[in-house]
DNA sequence: ATTTGTGCAAATCGTTTGCATCTGA
DNA sequence: TCAGATGCAAACGATTTGCACAAAT
């Protein structure tokens, strides 16, 4: 029985088809630089991280690839729903490959965010006539508290 | 009697001081800029705005000044806290000249913002040790829903 | 075959900075 | 006086795009 993804040989594969079943399942092709970089994104649990951290992440892992692709295949991967860019408009974007109804805690400063599961929101206004929710961004931003 | 800001005549003054109160009251030298772009943004009530359409909005009403000039005075209206920048992080910045808790719906795609007032989140797990709360910042992204 | 991606240099574009000069307090 | 601002050209930095080439289905 051939596997349900038709592996190609000469990328050498270790064993964990998880990520590269993702790929698939999102209906994108599967190509080198989006199977290397699934696999350093969903081999372990939920991720927080930003274009540059994983463009280092996958050259140290031995994979050439340029910055520029590594945003590319980012983009492509949030069009297809498997990851997600984080509500807080900073300079670098950061993601979540958690794509599931949740929001964070924010760390100023650090990009430090803490899944606080999913929040409601009370208090809130009829919505405008003829229109719907597509989403709703919470981003509660935390500091050290001064110590007593 | 003195009015409590000494006013430079030769700015030819309209009447309206509120706005070149609010410099004033935030510490921020009178200065032909800071004037012109306040009396802007808060002559009227509520503003929700960006930089390139204040700047074309200053040159209109016959003060020339760059966009880079544009750029430094909001900047010092937000270290000042008498303008705001709106948290949805999307390339043009947005400001708004409301700086009471209060939040927003955004319809996407335009730049339209509405004011919810003040909302509440519920089932907000307990705070990470030794933190405490900078700001909430929710955004309830809306679109046209499809007519039935 | 033919669509779909790669790969990267160069372009883009909102925003910031450097710095010489000016000005409000 | 003189700290603090202006004013704008040039720098910046994250992201996108253009396009010739390669690979997946």
């Amino acid at each position: 029985m051939a596997s349900p993804v038709s592996i190609p040989t000469r990328l050498g594969w270790p064993g964990q088809q998880e990520a590269d079943l993702r790929i698939h399942n999102a209906k994108l092709k599967l190509t080198r630089p989006r199977i290397a970089l699934a696999r350093l994104l969903f081999s372990k649990g939920d991720r927080h991280f930003c274009a540059e951290q994983l463009h280092e992440e996958v050259l140290a892992s031995g994979v050439e690839m340029s910055l520029a692709t590594v945003y590319n295949t980012l983009r492509s991967f949030c069009e297809a729903g498997i990851i997600r860019v984080l509500p807080i408009g900073g300079k670098p974007a950061y993601f979540d490959t958690d794509v599931s109804d949740h929001q964070h805690f924010y760390i100023e400063g650090k990009a430090d965010f803490i899944n606080t599961g999913r929040l409601r929101v009370s208090d809130l206004p009829e919505l405008p006539a003829g229109m719907e929710v597509v989403k709703v961004d919470i981003v509660i931003r935390l500091k050290p508290s001064p110590k007593a």
